[in-house]
DNA sequence: ACACTCTATGTCAGCGCTGACATATCAGAA
DNA sequence: TTCTGATATGTCAGCGCTGACATAGAGTGT
């Protein structure tokens, strides 16, 4: 027969089970670290007390005592946009099987909650950090940064070895579309841009591809066909509107992401503009419905599970001390649907 | 100038700061709770020894001396269901307006994590939980929530007043859908189902008012109508090949959720089949790309960042012991497209 | 028989903080 | 003047656990 454990268990301690199975504190300890030895009988002595008392191991009162949490902080700039809870599950997977558990905290693209989040995770006592922030400026996030066990950053560049790294080529990425493009003939290229208080790396760098393989094809890009907007369906299905109309000889439209390419290929189907026969459209990051949208989206594909496991693993080889590695690099893959010309 | 407190600063306790200051370390406690009295002067001694020691306090010590953390656990099945991360915004909205910080478990639909996740968040004794949870059954759920200060279900019930309930009334808003379909003229109405191992709220709810809407209107519901799939794009359009291959008589698909929805009208595209003209299709929760779906989806608005704030609101009721409030029911809208006659 | 190692368990301080309680000063009321 | 209550600060145990260290029996090799 079970224990009946019904509401008074909150505060059974390893006391109490140690009382209760005849063993010091310590040994029960030692059979819910798995550590050290421990006697067959006496295991199962514990174990059984354990169980009759319905007891919990409290992690507060052992992070204490141990300075070790066995948790990780995720800090997440916006859970709401699909790119991001792909990286989380990367995360997740690889910290389980490490016996770690993620904690993730939302910064809702608010600088002032990225740096409560670093600082909430500090305060906890994690283990380490992995951290997908844009918003904050280098020398803000520095100490913060250097207040952590252990950290990673994910799609940013920071100098010095605080930090591990690992991001995505976006560069070379929007390259390849651009080139993707030019190939199909298209040549009055437009570029639809995220709106950025602070320029991110995310941005800069597929900004940075689009121009650098416009120059390369010896194409100009024309101020007039580069438009900014936040990353939701309204606001790029707006600027998409004023760009078509304010420049209706463009054949091609980059977005900075998929989102935003979604927005676009609605304006082009309320004003009329054949997608991809009379302008091709582009976006970013291979979210899980760009394959359904109005029309089906070519876009780059970021692998973000693998990102996440990527990152979690640079996490825990620092956790461990060892920081040999500061920096990784993955390969994007464009996916050429019906958005393009092929 | 500000103190420079670069690397060694991991270890800066309370004892430090009043040290410096010259006070006890229980006025330092007074003054980084804000509570009791501390005159103007020692406050400024006092802040101005933090700032220079870069102290930051310890959330594992005061959570274990306080028994309170401040913290508010919510439990995701999964978020990279675009349904749920905007119940997070609404929770971490009114959870930071009230000094509180929430930190997210993702399950990722898999029970035992489920139960992993309740448990570690009884671990880290947080303050209270949010739970959306689906596959646990009743008998396995309530034991892992009484260990709880303070309980809010998400879109499940539970009799008792353990926990909180907040819900949506999916079952009307189901048949408002139906009624939307038969108003316009439809009559052989297929269904496509998540499919689950175990019924959950959401599921038994949005096919039971499925049921009742039909029975209303006198149409009988055929089982070949009815498939199941998994809730992704690849499972739905599949299974919506499937169907209309097999019944092509069908005037109507209702689909579970919009990402169901949305693999449905891939395969109507693909099919050559005609929306709304041949076959009307509709969503269920409105998330943010159901507007850019190849044909503007038909959907019930699922109001998701309010059910986050009434969820947050109900459960700092029950933190603070009010346990009256026991179930909240908030309606869906419809929002008719053009993937229905209307 | 002796030294040594492996196994098994216990003792105790202390992680960093706060709650309960004590103490002290001072302004105004009685 | 004495009492009262608000203000301001300190003392100290202890939250539940683990790390460092101690202890002791049993097996092993010589």
């Amino acid at each position: 027969m079970t224990a009946k454990h019904t509401t008074q268990n909150r505060n059974v301690t390893l006391a109490d089970v140690a009382r209760l199975a005849g063993v010091s504190a310590k040994t029960v300890s030692r059979v819910i670290n798995q550590s050290d030895y421990v006697s067959a009988e006496t295991r199962a002595q514990i174990e059984k007390a354990i169980e009759e008392l319905g007891y919990r191991p409290n992690r507060v009162a052992r992070s204490l005592a141990s300075n070790r949490s066995y948790i990780i902080g995720l800090s997440l700039p916006d859970v709401t946009n699909p790119f991001f809870p792909e990286i989380l599950r990367g995360v997740q997977q690889e910290a389980l099987q490490r016996g770690y558990h993620v904690l993730t905290y939302n910064t809702d693209l608010d600088m002032e909650r990225e740096k409560q989040g670093l600082a909430l995770l500090e305060e906890m006592r994690v283990d380490g950090i992995i951290v997908c922030t844009m918003r904050l400026p280098d020398d803000q996030l520095r100490p913060l940064l250097q207040r952590h066990r252990a950290v990673v950053l994910v799609n940013r560049v920071l100098a010095g070895n605080e930090a591990g790294i690992v991001r995505i080529d976006y560069f070379k990425a929007m390259q390849q579309i651009v080139q993707h493009l030019v190939d199909g003939g298209r040549r009055k290229i437009g570029y639809l841009d995220v709106s950025r208080s602070v320029a991110s790396y995310s941005s800069t760098e597929r900004f940075g591809g689009f121009q650098a393989a416009m120059a390369a094809n010896g194409l100009t890009v024309n101020p007039d066909y580069i438009r900014r907007c936040a990353a939701t369906i309204e606001g790029s299905s707006e600027a998409a509107r004023d760009l078509l109309t304010a420049s209706p000889e463009l054949d091609a439209i980059i977005c900075y992401n998929d989102v935003i390419a979604g927005g676009t290929l609605e304006a082009c189907a309320a004003l009329g503009v054949a997608v991809p026969d009379k302008v091709a459209v582009t976006g970013f990051d291979n979210i899980m419905f760009s394959s359904v949208f109005k029309v089906a989206l070519t876009t780059a594909h970021v692998p973000r599970f693998e990102l996440g496991i990527r990152a979690a693993q640079m996490l825990f080889n620092r956790i461990d001390g060892d920081t040999t590695v500061r920096e990784m690099l993955l390969d994007t893959e464009l996916f050429v649907r019906q958005s393009t010309p092929h």
